[in-house]
DNA sequence: GTTGAGCGTT
């Protein structure tokens, strides 16, 4: 019984919930379990995971089936450190559809029977999740930095093509200072064929071999697990494959090849 | 392969 969540809630009747913050992305379930299981009957645990890439968002909630289990597991698990990485637990404040709860416990009434406690809207969940999600990390999340830089990057690129397609005259691009280098460059053509390396675009090579380390370079010093990634299917997610360009090199080559 | 405020699924 280590899979939680994956058959959803068993049972939010009468439980209380815990909610787990500041927990490693690769923290999962059966690591939680063991130590919060410790302090109480633990009913269900939940990590909530990124609906595209399928990662951890870095939090978890932990059902306790008695109120002073809970206070005592937050009492107690709250500042733990785990997987080097201090976590905090708190009581949950509102349930899996938005409810009101006191102390982790779900306040409202429950119109369905034993299970069926959720059966109450089970309408928004889908189109919408999907845009909240992707809001959600980009409000105040560490994407922000991700997104501003790729912004920033668009936006060079289109700084660079717009002086380029601007100027159009190669007077114009060589007084600027950029060919000055070159006519320094088209002066003394020896040191392009003397010092092939120098051509290198990438003088930051590490000229490491492809496969040389052995086998057996695992080390059980870290967790092992069983079924970490059961699909592992979405190896490149939509949306980040066009922002692999390196506008950059072909100017230059362009340019390079133009002069010649 | 990365990241770090917050409240949730078959």
């Amino acid at each position: 019984m280590s899979h939680f969540g994956r058959t959803g809630p068993p049972d939010i009747a009468d439980t209380y919930s815990l909610l787990v913050l500041n927990i490693t992305f690769r923290t999962s379930a059966d690591d939680l379990f063991p130590l919060f299981d410790k302090y109480g009957k633990v009913v269900d645990i939940f990590i909530p995971r990124d609906r595209r890439t399928g990662e951890s968002r870095g939090f978890a909630f932990v059902r306790y089936k008695y109120a002073e289990e809970a206070q005592k597991a937050v009492d107690r698990l709250d500042g733990r450190v785990v997987d080097g990485r201090e976590m905090a637990v708190q009581f949950a404040k509102y349930g899996p559809n938005a409810e009101r709860i006191h102390q982790g416990r779900i306040i409202e009434k429950v119109p369905g029977f034993k299970g069926s406690s959720r059966s109450r809207s089970p309408r928004r969940r889908y189109r919408d999740d999907y845009h909240r999600d992707r809001e959600y990390r980009r409000s105040r999340s560490r994407s922000v930095d991700r997104y501003e830089r790729d912004r920033y990057r668009q936006r060079e690129r289109v700084y660079r093509h717009r002086s380029r397609s601007r100027s159009l005259s190669p007077d114009y691009d060589r007084d600027r200072g950029r060919g000055r280098d070159r006519k320094h460059h088209r002066r003394s053509p020896s040191v392009d064929s003397a010092s092939p390396s120098r051509r290198s675009p990438s003088p930051h090579r590490k000229e490491s071999p492809p496969r040389s380390l052995s086998p057996t370079k695992g080390s059980p010093v870290r967790r092992v697990r069983n079924e970490r990634s059961p699909t592992p299917r979405s190896r490149s997610p939509p949306g980040r494959a066009m922002d692999s360009r390196s506008p950059s090199p072909r100017v230059d080559e362009v340019i390079s090849r133009a002069l010649v």
